[in-house]
DNA sequence: CGCCGAGTTGAAGCCTTTCAACGCTGGTGG
DNA sequence: CCACCAGCGTTGAAAGGCTTCAACTCGGCG
């Protein structure tokens, strides 16, 4: 028996009445176990399925003509992906697994009869949509306004907040990816990252041990950088009541 | 009288039925005018209203610590804006009109009835935040990873595809934007913007008279930066039943 | 008439890339 | 068991793309 992917993460957000947590239950089509750098979707293959992270990371990236690579955003437990399919028939970019992965499978199909059946399902599933949007407005802006320097300290904060969800307060995280990959996510070639990251570590900002890195001046990373900790919290006033609880 | 801009975009993709047209004319609280420069939503700000450009252009932008602008998105007619405000309590970014505008104001409290009445609507809602989180994707993939030119290229295909869901096919239109927007929607300089809109005019690929741009080279454009006009089109094939029309 | 914003141009400088090489580690096969 | 290879991290030197700084034009507007 396991707990499902999708009621984790609303219940992140809500407190899911009887009815709600048997059709979330019931939501799972399968679950699939992923090792790093196996591929859940290619690039342009058409899918009708949404995923939602239940251990691990994983990234989706982008190709460009000339095969450079943009990985757009990092997907960790809780998480939805491929929320793009419910709008296009194709995949719009690649998923990978950065760690073990186990990732649960929804068809597209289902969600009409949760927008039926569960308008405050629904609702908050359009409010994790677009606090989706504003992380890559941030990091659009990260990356179009901010020397490498930034970007990175940004990207590890972002990391920092992010494990501090599931790890409770701590300055220190194992980076799951590699130099080649962070270049990557924040527009940069592998070689100034590694550069980059000695220069932060050698200006006292931040320690490695290998892969471990250790935030050791939090204050002034967030100050150079402007980095805004959107903490995940999303508002859930305006939803409409639970249908098996009306009135 | 007015057609609500809400009830425009929906039936962009769907035939909505007489009690949904009934809510989505009832949605607009309120009708704003606004002139070039003129900001409707402060970065930081409270809010909760989502609005709708009924006419004109906007933008998103936000801002660094150093005071450095990125412009984040751009909105046309039919489109939502501040979204945001179902998920946060605080505007994220700034949205100032680039033209002349007529935007309407829907506040979010109200989005908890649509999601409870009109499930189909509600469906839409979500996969038109999923489409637009692609088209993010998409702009952070031509600022992460191509060089000034190819930024350029991209942007001006974006507008001309935009141009073309009013004007029908053409391949020449009016740029909004001053030099140095291109270049905070771009990540560059104004100086270089202009250096580098004259090298496209150079190599034949547009030419311009004033603010007016023609594309004289699509193809090649599309073929250097790998240009993929997502065309605005929606699955709605898992949408649930309108609820008026069950059975 | 004078000012301001937008567009334009040149020259110098900087940040990042490119190219190239080397050390290290872990996995594979002889 | 060890040689070999591939991927990752690291470093140096040179090149390049973009920025910065500065100046000048042009048209609209008070």
């Amino acid at each position: 028996m396991y707990r499902s992917g999708l009621r984790t993460r609303f219940e992140r957000h809500l407190t899911l009445t009887a009815g709600e947590i048997a059709t979330l239950e019931g939501a799972d089509h399968r679950q699939l176990r992923l090792q790093p750098g196996d591929v859940l979707l290619t690039e342009g293959t058409a899918s009708a399925m949404v995923y939602v992270v239940h251990k691990g990371w994983l990234h989706m990236s982008t190709r460009l003509p000339g095969g450079a690579r943009q990985i757009v955003r990092f997907h960790a437990a809780g998480d939805l992906m491929a929320t793009w399919s419910i709008a296009l028939p194709h995949s719009p970019g690649t998923l990978t697994a950065i760690l073990d992965c186990v990732v649960a499978e929804v068809p597209t199909a289902d969600f009409g009869a949760l927008f039926a059946d569960h308008p405050r399902l629904a609702g908050l599933l359009c409010a994790i949509a677009a606090s989706d949007n504003i992380a890559m407005a941030d990091r659009l802006t990260s990356i179009g306004r901010t020397g490498a320097s930034d970007r990175l300290s940004t990207l590890l904060l972002t990391f920092l907040s992010r494990v501090r969800m599931t790890d409770g307060p701590t300055d220190a995280f194992d980076m799951p990816l590699t130099q080649g990959d962070i270049a990557d996510a924040l527009g940069l070639t592998k070689v100034h990252v590694n550069r980059t990251l000695r220069g932060l570590e050698r200006d006292g900002l931040i320690a490695r041990d290998g892969r471990r890195i250790r935030i050791l001046d939090e204050t002034t990373m967030i100050r150079n950088t402007g980095f805004i900790d959107r903490c995940g919290t999303i508002q859930t006033d305006w939803l409409p009541p639970p249908r098996d609880q009306e009135g």
